[in-house]
DNA sequence: CTGTGCGTTGACCGACCGGTCAACTACGGT
DNA sequence: ACCGTAGTTGACCGGTCGGTCAACGCACAG
């Protein structure tokens, strides 16, 4: 089937790395095809549009966090969460030493820019959160169910919390230069005032 | 003086409206131009390139939310630090009804689409954070005079961590099609769980 | 050996982009 | 009455954008 040279594999992830190091409209599919190497018909031949692209890119993301965080260990529920966080942290330290600074989060960037532009590029970016919200959603309930969790916390919202925050403290530290290792402190915090005292 | 027809407010207020409803990538300075019924030549008079436009952008917006900040009521700090989200959730609901549907923040979108491409922006957009930021700051510190902070609460993190569940949460809305409301009590709850029980 | 179809190539396209410019208008100061 | 100047106008520009296309290479099935 669709072995050959990898080519769209081979676009895909170019385009990952240089729509994270710009942004959407600032990277043309020309760039992308200089940088991978790759025609522009055959872009075409991969791709219906660009937009098409960066739903492909989303996927790759969204397979990548994914792994990671099933991967994350911890024994108890409040360890788990405090592991998304690291988990979190560990994406972000990644880009941050491959591009120099933290250059935010792959879905925020393109849902900030495009969810008012392109419908179904929004939709594709909803689900995607949605997927994440549902993992940590799993694990907040665990955590409720271990009973560390503060009482009058909702575990749902706590999942909604967390990844707000997460979207919030990415993008601040994109824009004040901060590191990656302060957007991972500010999370464990969020993650802290949630628990009991002592949990953990 | 600058007093003719008010051409340079004109152009900087419809910029403002078309940035929200689309983005800096989508909306052209043609756009700016007819929506504003100003021809481009006088629209390059007063603004040297489409990158200083949306800094002007961000000027009216950052004026507008300090307004709206320092005209915030509330007795105590707890009461203050409540205004906040309201202030917040008022400015949203706002473009929601204006827009129907959360667009997003100003700022925020300009921050996650422009920053990692244009350094003077991602300046004038970190310093206009930070003044955010400090505004915030004030009030936690004064509810930590005021004892209202939960023990092991630092009011600065605090201020920081609310500017980033603010646009996380306004980001998520954004994209998965919530409702201003909703933004606005995600964000009582945050300053809920870092009071006292009982405050208020 | 030949047909079939995926992948590739590079030339090509019209639209639109941000930005420029010289000429013109209108008004306030003298 | 004159001038300087802020503002306005519309034509213009080169470059780049996303996207198209006909032709070609080439592996594999028959």
């Amino acid at each position: 089937m669709g072995r050959t040279g990898g080519t769209r594999e081979r676009i895909v992830r170019t385009s990952a790395r240089l729509l994270l190091s710009r942004s959407y409209g600032s990277v043309s599919v020309d760039d992308v095809c200089t940088a991978a190497d790759v025609r522009k018909g055959s872009f075409y031949h991969f791709f219906p549009s660009k937009a098409e692209l960066a739903k492909a890119v989303v996927d790759l993301h969204t397979e990548a966090l994914l792994d990671r965080l099933s991967a994350a260990p911890g024994a108890s529920a409040a360890e788990r969460l405090h592991g998304v966080a690291d988990a979190l942290g560990t994406i972000q330290t990644g880009f941050e030493s491959t591009f120099g600074r933290v250059v935010g989060c792959p879905f925020g960037n393109l849902a900030a820019e495009l969810s008012t532009v392109d419908d179904t590029l929004r939709d594709h970016l909803a689900s995607a959160f949605a997927r994440w919200e549902r993992e940590f959603a799993a694990i907040c309930h665990r955590a409720q169910d271990d009973g560390v969790l503060r009482d009058g916390v909702d575990p749902d919202r706590l999942a909604h919390s967390l990844l707000a925050h997460a979207q919030g403290q990415i993008l601040l530290a994109k824009v004040g230069g901060h590191s990656a290792a302060e957007v991972a402190a500010m999370l464990h915090d969020l993650i802290d005032v949630h628990l009991h005292e002592g949990a953990v």
